[in-house]
DNA sequence: TTAAATGATACTATATTAGTATCATTTTGT
DNA sequence: ACAAAATGATACTAATATAGTATCATTTAA
């Protein structure tokens, strides 16, 4: 059971990879080459990053792409959010309370506590604290 | 993106209600119309639950599920184990090293450390927990 | 003006999850 | 004795999510 898919894996790199060229552009072409990851798939993932706001796009030849914030401003979550939607420990528990007994579903409580300080840690991992790895992520 | 599948989902509201029973053996049939889910797709639940000693069944007329432990030794993670494998944050950035320039790629120790955290929460969930409704679980 | 890039989008393939069905065996209740 | 009601084992189908490919249109620098 994985919790992160291909597609934030893959823009996770992406995003590493444009940052480290530090405002230059990046086209798909050389990121694909240099990550060893299908172009086609790669096209597809930074185009919905480019929607998102995460990243900036040049058309044309010699066109590409750039980060469109700070590294400090893209967090993981954000991609988790975009690639595999909002991250819930259960879907059901809490629609349907399976403990209809108690005035407050118990276990429904639980998860979102711990959904919760999943989610904030989660939210503190920025491209940043990956890049330059002094483990520091932007204090909230 | 939810967590915890249908397996686990249901798992669990068949333990609580056979738990609730205080050691009456339970048939698939009644635990599937009380709860209001199919009958074929439980039992194949409570047959792996039989399985993996969550429960112990009793063959024949009359017969049915019963608790095979405790509800207190019985956890959320074992089902979601069972049911789901083991919990990984991601599978691919440890062995691919995301970060090869550093020695040490830093997503994955974060991600070790929320992963650590995480399955930390959940283990302590206990069954008893969900019944009595004193939010406790076992000590560790 | 053409080559190399992205934009939009439709399509296919694979894997996972969800759910159904069936035959065999066990065992209680009549 | 024996039929009814239960589980054991297991194979199968359906639905959904994930992964990956392909194509035509548009943009723009060389």
């Amino acid at each position: 059971m994985k919790i992160i898919n291909k597609n934030v894996d893959y823009a996770l790199r992406s995003l590493i990879h444009i940052a480290k060229e530090n405002g230059q552009v990046v086209s798909v072409s050389n990121l694909a080459e240099r990550e060893k990851i299908s172009k086609a798939f790669l096209r597809k993932i930074l185009q919905i990053l480019n929607k998102e706001k995460i990243v900036n796009s040049i058309k044309g030849k010699s066109g590409g792409f750039v980060l469109a914030k700070i590294p400090n401003e893209i967090f993981l979550m954000d991609l988790i959010n975009i690639f595999q939607g909002k991250i819930k420990l259960l879907d059901c528990f809490v629609k349907k309370n399976i403990c209809p007994q108690k005035k407050e579903c118990i276990l429904s409580k639980k998860m979102e506590k711990i959904e919760k300080m999943l989610i904030f840690e989660i939210k503190n991992i920025s491209l940043a604290s990956l890049l330059n790895g002094d483990g520091k992520d932007k204090p909230i």
